[in-house]
DNA sequence: GCCGTTTTCGGCCCGACTGTTTTCAGTCG
């Protein structure tokens, strides 16, 4: 998918321009594409080849970028993105990128002193020669040192799970406090964005909460504070923002630090047609406010039904909501879940055995659970073979007849070999309930390679899920490289299954890919790929994910009762 | 550079904190 690719050359034109103090609202458009492509569903290189036509009819796309696109798409990049770029050195990119110093502060040290790398700016702060710049003094000097030593312990985006215990830690540590009506945590962490950049923390009471909130013990140094709000750097090196509101504004408050920003901007522009004026105070009109206590008012004073959190990106979701046919539109919830359709046992690498995983399973409500273990070839997994697989099998039966509201479903997630050839014959595959089929090696073949395999282990007559589909793991592994649509598509003829991944390590598949799924009918299966105790858990990732998604309970494939679910199965 | 049931020109979300400043620019959420 070269979207990543074309969305970052755009985000560079902006910040180039920016530098060379060019027209704001040019920047402003520079941003805003970059934003709506990164999020975009299709790739755009399949969306030209459709019709050219189609690319600026994506808002945000007009003309001018349009062209630059297909530039791109042609060539690998465009004139106006490789003239800027000679323009300017590029540690002053960096420069820029430092906390607290933006395009104008890195002009001026460049225009004055010639500065154009970090290390340089390093040694002419050291030596007090900033402060002699206008608009410069002691105190921004030593801000400039600050940040160059924190742009190496500041934690960068972070999975959502490393942030999501320790905000409710904060959550709750504010909730102590007299002072404090109400805390929620909002930003991307309540969107359920796979990754987090910081957390955001909305307060509702007097000022006196960002005293109290500078003192929770983790905070390593507070980077500002004020009667609102409240910037505090933890000794794990994460961000935290507190925002503190009077309690008649919690809904838009809360609005206002959900967003997302593009989000913020988008309603902002609906109230501003009205005569209306939204910021997190309220919903104004002249000096009166007539909306602000919850979410919900805030919506209805723009004419809007409530959009849930997840889908708040700015990405069709305030069109789809001013439509018929939200109506109809009922956004996955976690009681629609049936079961898991991937666990692991004790048989392989998981630590529960089969009973005990069938009893979390009915903890949870769950009807069925599927036990997938691995493959043979897997030999750090301790993989079964055909043997012990077919052990496996006979042990699930003879369970099945003792376990009461709970079905256990067989299965076995296959290793895909190197050429796309399952790691366990069809004879053994045939006689289960269930095939996941997922890459485990050969993560650097190339994109026609990958897919090529893929699509292979997918034709096979009895693969019903492909496991992770794209490999990633957050913070820690690209995805491989695959042409994701292709195999969607070869899945979709197949009535095979693409799973999103549930374990918060990977989330694999990502909201535009969800949305690409859903438009083609695509089933998705939220599988937890539990390994052990509690795992069953990570079912409440998935939802979140699915719902960034915009998938109801027909698009899921664990959402189905066992009786149609067995048919699906059955490829019919 | 994008966009349009008021507009194809003239707008483009709105506010808090910091530091340097005699009234605000820069940066960030
Ligand atoms: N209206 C408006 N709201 C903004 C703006 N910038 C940020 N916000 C709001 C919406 C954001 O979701 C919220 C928190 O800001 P963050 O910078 O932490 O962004 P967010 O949490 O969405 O993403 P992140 O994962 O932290 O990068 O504040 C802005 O320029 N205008
Ligand atoms: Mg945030
Ligand atoms: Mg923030
Ligand atoms: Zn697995």
């Amino acid at each position: 998918m070269e979207n990543k690719k074309i969305a970052q050359i755009f985000q560079e034109i902006g910040d180039i321009l920016e530098l060379k103090g060019d027209n704001p609202f040019k920047i402003i458009a520079y941003n805003k594409a970059a934003q709506v492509i990164s999020n975009y569903p299709y790739d755009l290189r399949e969306i030209y080849k459709k019709d050219p036509d189609l690319v600026k009819q994506i808002p945000g796309i007009g003309e001018s970028l349009a062209v630059k696109i297909e530039e791109i798409l042609a060539t690998g990049d465009c004139q106006k993105h490789l003239k800027l770029v000679k323009e300017i050195k590029h540690g002053v990119l960096d420069i820029m990128r430092l906390r607290g110093i933006g395009p104008k502060k890195t002009k001026l040290f460049y225009d004055k002193l010639g500065i154009d790398s970090v290390q340089k700016l390093k040694s002419y702060a050291r030596r007090g020669l900033l402060r002699e710049l206008t608009g410069m003094g002691e105190k921004s000097e030593l801000a400039v040192l600050e940040a160059i030593e924190a742009y190496g312990r500041l934690k960068a985006r972070m999975p959502i799970s490393d942030a999501l215990n320790i905000a409710e830690e904060i959550v709750s540590f504010l909730r102590k406090s007299p002072e404090v009506k109400k805390a929620e945590y909002a930003g991307s962490l309540r969107r359920r964005l796979e990754t987090v950049g910081d957390i955001d923390i909305l307060a509702c009471g007097s000022p006196k909460i960002v005293e109290h909130f500078c003192s929770f013990p983790e905070v390593e140094h507070i980077e500002s504070k004020g009667d609102t709000k409240a910037t505090v750097v933890l000794n794990s090196g994460i961000q935290v923002d507190l925002r503190v509101v009077p309690i008649d504004s919690f809904g838009a408050a809360l609005y206002y630090f959900t967003g997302s920003k593009a989000h913020n901007i988008a309603t902002r522009k609906i109230a501003q047609k009205m005569g209306l004026k939204i910021n997190e105070y309220g919903v104004f009109n002249g000096k009166k406010c007539v909306a602000g206590k919850t979410e919900e008012e805030i919506f209805k004073s723009i004419h809007l039904p409530y959009i849930i959190p997840e889908m708040r990106e700015d990405m069709g979701e305030i069109e789809l909501a001013a439509s018929r046919e939200w109506k109809k539109f009922k956004p996955i919830e976690i009681s629609d879940i049936q079961g898991d359709l991937h666990s692991h046992t004790n048989w392989s690498d998981g630590s529960l055995d089969l009973e005990q995983a069938a009893l979390e399973a009915k903890k949870r409500g769950y009807t069925y659970l599927a036990i997938t273990d691995h493959s043979g070839s897997l030999k750090i997994a301790h993989g079964l073979d055909k043997i012990r697989l077919e052990a496996q099998m006979k042990e699930i039966d003879k369970l099945n007849k003792k376990l009461r509201g709970i079905v256990l479903l067989k299965g076995v997630e296959v290793d895909i070999l190197k050429d796309g050839s399952l790691d366990m014959p069809d004879s053994v595959l045939k006689k289960l309930d269930i095939v996941v089929a997922s890459v485990h090696t050969y993560f650097k073949l190339t994109a026609e390679e990958q897919t090529a395999r893929i699509i292979r282990a997918i034709q096979n007559p009895f693969v019903n899920i492909l496991g992770h589909p794209t490999g990633k793991l957050l913070g820690m592994r690209e995805a491989y490289e695959v042409d994701l649509m292709t195999v969607m598509r070869a899945a979709r003829a197949r009535d095979v299954a693409l799973e999103l991944n549930c374990n918060p390590k990977r989330l694999d598949l990502n909201a535009q890919v969800l949305r690409a799924a859903r438009d083609m009918g695509l089933m998705i299966s939220l599988d937890t790929d539990a390994h052990g105790s509690s795992q069953l858990e990570y079912i409440e990732y998935g939802v979140h994910m699915a719902r960034r998604g915009w998938l109801e309970k027909k698009n899921v494939l664990n959402t189905m009762e066992l009786q149609s679910l067995k048919k699906f199965l059955r490829h019919g």
